[in-house]
DNA sequence: AAAAAAG
């Protein structure tokens, strides 16, 4: 009887694990949902292990199977009461939040790792990973020590810290401590950020008066804190480890930073240690690494993405603009913004990605300065690494705030960065790989909104674009008049030309010099490079108004392998931002293979099986 | 080498 009764909750909990982010759900009627949401959609990969089957059991069955479409495990934040989370915190994301359903990595995460259990989840952008792991995270905080279920006035201490968030990026680390701080509100959890470029005897006085059970940290500044002694930051009984963006977390680059870090943590085997690993994209790389960070015996391994399902959303729309040659590119941005801005009727609220910081410099200024004759055009910011950490939180702060206007980005801001009502995505140029493409896309239809997707590539960076973008629903759209015409050969340029030409002006030489350079060296790999030094001369003589290419140091000449068309001169080295010292690092194996790493394998095998053989590109 | 991440 409780085996039946137990079979049909597994299968009542399929039928909900719909694609359903909590503020679509609350505002479309149930039957509405059911059939916006198709049921082939429905991505379940989820066991019932033993000791969920307990939890399972210990529950009232009936109150789950109240109708046929019963969501089966908790699926209302309100229902969070029942695992005893407390009410502090449920009260913060249903009152304060105002969320009331839960996704589905939230439905399947949250309660094993309430349990202790590790876990690696993958879960589409803007489906709420960070609450999913904020909240067992935090209750977990409060069970160990049940006075800081109210906010206390005891002494304050910053050399216990339970527990550690990780994030690739500053203003993703800032992003979660907000939202781990209202979370936080009316208990007794203190939440700090740790991140570089920001002032760390200031960061160190706040965080010893107000204490920290909860950091949320950038891997070189946690680095810094632990490895110094005389900082009083220490974490001797750490519970939980927390990996957002895990895949990124685990490349190399980041991975020895990590390694290094962990030294400084206490053993887990002495300390016994929850690690949560969360990711939109989950390659093959993290299924080796994670071995040597996950507990074998007990994790959960939560996909709500099925392994042959497109990691992107069906309602954000995403299009290739094929353009003739590099100088038609920005030009079709140009004119895109003006008509995505008049022609939808809302205002546009646009992120732009490029390829290098420099080009994202160049662009920002130029259209900034086509903003100030042409108020049309929403207001411009920029945000990169080579900006100063006030200048960068404030870009990401304002354009948060702001209902129409276009940020212009690095990478940066391509993972986990929340910005409300994102309209457009506009990638100018190939993205470095797949999961990149994924990431900055998913930067719009966040929480069930509505968002499209733009790539603007020019003719001789398709056949990359189509290697490195397989299995995605990308619509070529070939009615913007800028990416068509031919420069050389038009009598009369469009208006977006000379507009662009004339926005060049106000950007330097040595900008667009240090520009040119980087889109030579590096980031079209697949590219001819006599076809690439062509299309960047192109782009100097049309579209940013230079009379003759500028000209490459010997060094430079070297990397790019040919000299044909080049203008080689001895020029200063290019700046370089202070270097770290980052490196690569290996992953070693072995160990102990339980089901969920043998369901790991067999998801990275037949990913790397389909690397070859994901569905081509239909553009 | 192209982003990022410590000063």
């Amino acid at each position: 009887m409780m085996k039946t009764s137990l079979l049909r909750q597994a299968a009542a909990s399929r039928v909900a694990l719909v694609a359903r982010p909590a503020q679509v759900a609350f505002r479309a009627s149930s039957a509405a949902l059911a059939l916006s949401r198709p049921s082939r959609n429905v991505a379940a990969v989820y066991r019932f292990t033993p000791s969920l089957l307990r939890l399972y059991s210990s529950e009232s069955a009936a109150e789950q199977l109240s109708t046929d479409a019963a969501p089966g495990p908790i699926s209302r934040f309100e229902d969070l009461s029942r695992l005893n989370v407390h009410e502090h915190i449920v009260r913060a994301i249903t009152q304060d939040m105002k969320y009331e359903t839960m996704t589905d990595v939230q439905t399947m995460t949250i309660r094993p790792a309430l349990l202790g259990k590790d876990v690696v989840a993958q879960a589409k952008t803007g489906t709420g990973k960070t609450l999913a792991f904020l909240v067992p995270v935090i209750q977990r905080i409060i069970d160990a020590d049940p006075d800081l279920a109210r906010p206390s006035r005891g002494r304050k201490s910053c050399d216990n810290i339970r527990a550690i968030v990780m994030s690739p990026t500053r203003e993703l680390a800032e992003q979660i401590g907000v939202e781990a701080r209202r979370l936080c509100k009316g208990t007794g959890v203190i939440v700090q950020t740790a991140v570089g470029g920001t002032q760390k005897n200031m960061m160190l006085r706040k965080t010893r008066i107000e204490g920290c059970h909860l950091m949320v940290a950038t891997p070189g500044r946690l680095h810094d804190l632990l490895s110094d002694p005389s900082s009083g930051i220490a974490a001797p009984n750490l519970a939980a480890l927390v990996l957002d963006e895990a895949d990124r977390m685990l490349e190399v680059g980041f991975k020895l930073e990590l390694e290094n870090i962990l030294t400084l943590l206490p053993d887990r085997s002495s300390v016994p240690r929850q690690t949560l690993l969360y990711s939109a994209t989950l390659p093959k790389n993290v299924v080796g690494v994670a071995r040597q960070f996950i507990n074998p015996t007990n994790f959960e391994f939560v996909q709500t993405v099925k392994a042959d399902e497109v990691p992107t959303h069906e309602r954000v729309p995403q299009f290739i603009v094929p353009c003739r040659g590099f100088e038609n590119v920005a030009p079709t941005l140009l004119e895109l913004i003006r008509r995505e801005g008049s022609s939808a009727g809302q205002p546009i609220k646009a992120i732009v990605f490029l390829p290098t910081t420099a080009a994202v410099i160049t662009y920002s200024r130029m259209f900034r300065s086509l903003r100030y004759d042409d108020r049309s055009i929403p207001r411009v910011y920029e945000i990169h690494s080579r900006l100063a950490q006030g200048q960068r939180s404030r870009s990401a702060d304002e354009f948060r705030q702001a209902s129409s206007a276009i940020l212009f980005s690095s990478d940066v801001s391509a993972r986990g960065m929340d910005f409300p009502n994102v309209t457009h995505v506009i990638q100018m140029h190939l993205p470095r790989d797949r999961d990149t493409y994924i990431h900055r896309i998913g930067r719009t239809g966040r929480a069930g909104k509505e968002g499209k997707a733009y790539l603007l590539a020019a003719d001789i960076e398709i056949p990359a674009a189509r290697s490195r973008l397989p299995g995605l629903p990308i619509q070529r759209c070939t009615d913007l008049e800028s990416a068509s015409i031919d420069v050389s050969k038009a009598s009369t340029l469009p208006e977006t030309f000379i507009q662009i030409q004339q926005a060049s002006d106000k950007v330097g030489y040595e900008l667009k010099q240090e520009a040119y350079r980087a889109f030579l060296v590096g980031a079209f790999s697949e590219v001819d490079t006599r076809e690439l030094v062509t299309e960047c001369n192109n782009m100097a003589k049309y579209t940013w108004g230079m009379e003759e290419p500028p000209a490459v140091s010997p060094s430079t000449a070297r990397l790019v392998g040919v000299s044909a068309g080049l203008r080689i001169a001895d020029i200063p080295a290019p700046r370089k931002p202070h270097g770290g010292s980052y490196g690569g690092g290996s992953y070693g194996g072995g160990g102990d293979r339980r089901d969920d790493f043998e369901r790991m394998e067999r998801v990275a095998q037949s990913e790397s099986r389909r690397g070859g053989r994901k569905p081509p590109a239909t553009f």
